[in-house]
DNA sequence: AAAGCCTTCAACCGCAGGTTG
DNA sequence: CCAACCTGCGGTTGAAGGCTT
């Protein structure tokens, strides 16, 4: 693709990941309790990797608190409307839908909901009927929530009405408060058992955490490991 | 049946911002 | 204060599987 590969190209594998390799990160966390420092995880795991490859596979794929399978539609509203607010800060985004990662966002809006919201004769950039004028396209996202056309409006009017983002300007420390602020915002709750998940060996229901048990992962591993790693988060 | 096109999503990249010495 | 290092983020790519012709 021409571009130059981010770590030490010698010796360092790339592409998909195979479940030895899963494996060996999972069992390094694990008996570790979590990572140190992402660069030398490789090198102490035993893997042909660069940090970063081993960070994105455990936080996007490997994490024990993922939610699996497609969005709901309760998940896809809140994404279409947290993005009419924040635009494209898909972490921002993920962080208020527990167990769905910012990649995971990303993908979906690209090859779901993009296509329904321009099936919808809405624009997906601007949140505003296809084809309507927008004065500043750039601050959009961010500040004219009340005036977008949100799929799910009727589920905030009060919020609409409220007291309004911190005092507007253009530097990025109040467009940063702008963000906290629409962040603090109640969102509605998705789904109280998800809102309730503690890591617990009893949860360990889903398929691919049953994988786990299929590559050597011990259910005491995960108690002690998981239970203190992430119940705190 | 098979070739070509389309869709999906895991994984990669470069950059920005935060932390540390 | 500054440079080096590390992590997180958002955009992009490409392999694989599904669909259409």
């Amino acid at each position: 693709m021409g571009r130059q590969p981010c770590c030490d190209k010698l010796g360092v594998k790339r592409g998909p990941w195979t479940a030895e390799e899963d494996n060996k990160l999972i069992n390094f966390i694990l008996t570790n309790g979590g990572h140190c420092c992402w660069r030398a995880v490789p090198k102490l795991a035993g893997l042909l990797r660069c940090g970063k490859s081993c960070r994105l596979r455990w936080t996007n794929y490997l994490r024990p608190d993922l939610k699996r399978g497609l969005l709901s539609e309760t998940e896809e509203t809140m994404v279409i409307d947290l993005h009419a607010k924040l635009g494209n800060r898909w972490s921002k985004i993920a962080s208020k839908l527990p167990g769905r990662t910012d990649n995971e966002i990303k993908n979906h809006w690209n090859t779901h909901i993009k296509k329904k919201l321009i099936k919808m004769g809405i624009d997906p950039v601007t949140h505003r009927p296809i084809g309507q004028k927008v004065a500043n396209p750039d601050v959009v996202s961010a500040t004219n929530s009340s005036s977008t056309v949100s799929v799910e409006s009727n589920l905030e009017p009060e919020r609409q009405a409220n007291t309004g983002p911190p005092e507007s300007s253009t530097d990025a420390r109040s467009q940063d408060q702008l963000v906290d602020w629409l962040l603090e915002d109640e969102l509605p709750e998705i789904d109280d058992s998800w809102q309730n998940f503690a890591i617990n060996s009893d949860d360990f229901s889903n398929e691919w955490l049953l994988d786990y048990q299929g590559i050597g992962i011990l259910d005491s591993q995960l108690d002690g490991c998981f239970l203190e790693s992430f119940s705190e988060a």
